[in-house]
RNA sequence: GCGGAAUUGGUGAAGUGGUUAACACGGCAGAUUGUGGCUCUGUUAUGCAAGGGUUCGACUCCCUUAUUUCGCCCCA
């Protein structure tokens, strides 16, 4: 037997039912604040996540699909959503109208090891904001995906928020970090010694030194942030005040990818157990450094698929609907053209039917009638047939009318 | 990339080196040839992730591979 891939699943049935419901809850709250949809290609040039997602990034160094292509090219399956939005945007020039507002669903792959909430290939369904650089635009983002995840249904849901201000601030802060830690990394573990010249933040949240005194006497970036700096955080705080969204300042919050300047921010549940369910950002020089124009943007992405676990997780009931409207139920297999004729007659009407037109017995007729939830049975026999009358069961009542095919439509306008 | 634990029908699962792989749900058929959802009966894995080995004999022991899961790293 060929068995899936490491780290990848297969989404039917009930759990087919979910996605599309988080999906399609997506692309409303998106549409609700004007958001378009944007689909780009799984497969870029390599260049593409080197240069935007950063070169020295464990998602670029040690997690991508790399591969030469029959012609020769390095193409790269896209691990992450945004550069592929970006690039869209500068080569179709889509910033000649501005603000663009954006938002994307689609799946992802990063070569790591896979555990729960964490596969080879994610999806994430996502927004990019373009042509402002306002603190209003980062709290909208902020609460879009805050709303959403309300709407959702999930509980205890927060925000961690951070400004890792700009190249400069965050250079100067890189170099305090290192001064701070650099004579005593001793007593760090192996990683943070690694990290204090990769990637010195990341000591900040290390999980095995995090009740080191160093830690928490650390500098904190928040005091590095220029006036104009800070002053951009505190109004996002004060717009995401006004607009109720639950969040608390983390000062040892980054991301892990390089793109990010100022704002960024990470979605929680409390009951959660695979760390974020979302993250995002601002990226101002994302476009410039892709040999796009200067055009300020910010951002988010969820992952989807965690998404779903965490409804499952939370037993979020979900307002799915798995019923259909009608099951028509032949009694013989003489009265099937009729009932099929009528089936199709009905679905044009936007009605959904079933029916089941093997020689099955009734019995098994009216079991898969309750397996599809349906709300009406309609039972055609000889006589129905003979007559164009058909008998109609009300599935919740029972209760049985006879009705002309004529007046069907009326029928389920009134029972439905 | 490193370490631990798993893998039995459509599903939840029991099981032991020995010959018919429990039980339950679901499916199908019938009791009930124009009315089901209760009840009863029958049936439903030539096979226990795949391949190889040990053995008179393996689902059960060993090896390899694949997948799942947990932790590290990292991230969504």
């Amino acid at each position: 037997m060929i068995q899936k891939l490491k780290g990848t699943y297969d989404v039917y049935g009930s759990l087919s039912k979910k996605h599309d419901y988080v999906r399609k809850l997506f692309q409303a709250v998106c549409e609700s604040y004007n958001y378009s949809y944007i689909e780009t290609p799984f497969l870029e040039r390599s260049e593409l996540f080197h240069r935007g997602v950063g070169e020295t990034t464990d998602i670029v160094t040690k997690e991508t699909y790399d591969f030469v292509d029959r012609g020769g090219r390095n193409n790269t399956i896209r691990p992450e959503g945004t550069a592929g939005v970006a690039r869209a945007i500068i080569e179709n020039k889509l910033y000649n109208e501005l603000p663009l507002k954006l938002w994307y669903y689609g799946s992802m792959y990063r070569y790591e090891r896979p555990q729960k909430g964490r596969y080879r290939e994610l999806r994430q369904i996502g927004i990019e904001s373009y042509g402002s650089h306002n603190p209003i635009m980062d709290a909208e983002v902020i609460s879009l995906g805050f709303n959403f995840l309300k709407e959702l249904g999930l509980k205890d849901i927060y925000v961690k928020l951070n400004s890792i201000g700009g190249i400069e601030t965050r250079n100067k802060y890189r170099e305090a970090l290192v001064n701070h830690f650099k004579d005593h990394i001793d007593g760090f573990c192996d990683d943070c010694k690694e990290r204090l010249n990769k990637n010195p933040l990341r000591i900040l949240d290390c999980k095995i030194d995090h009740d080191n005194e160093l830690i928490e006497n650390a500098p904190s970036i928040l005091d590095f942030l220029n006036n104009e700096e800070k002053e951009y955080f505190d109004k996002i705080k004060y717009y995401l005040d006004s607009l109720e969204v639950d969040y608390e300042v983390d000062s040892s919050l980054v991301r892990g990818l390089d793109y990010y300047t100022e704002t960024v921010f990470e979605y929680y549940s409390k009951s959660n157990e695979f760390g974020a369910l979302g993250g995002g950002g601002r990226y101002d020089n994302l476009l410039k450094s892709l040999d796009g124009p200067d055009i300020p943007s910010v951002g988010l992405a969820f992952g989807f698929d965690r998404l779903v676990s965490e409804i499952e997780n939370e037993e979020v009931n979900l307002n799915i609907d798995e019923t259909i409207d009608c099951y028509i139920l032949t009694i013989s297999e003489n009265e099937n053209e009729f009932a099929f004729d009528l089936a199709n007659k009905l679905r044009m009407c936007g009605f959904k039917i079933d029916l089941d037109l093997t020689g099955k017995s009734m019995k098994a007729k009216f079991k898969e009638a309750d397996r599809y939830f349906a709300k009406q049975i309609m039972i055609i026999g000889d006589e129905e047939v003979k007559q164009k009358i058909v008998t109609m069961r009300d599935n919740l009542t029972k209760e049985e009318t006879k009705v002309n095919v004529d007046n069907l439509v009326d029928y389920f306008d009134v029972n439905l």
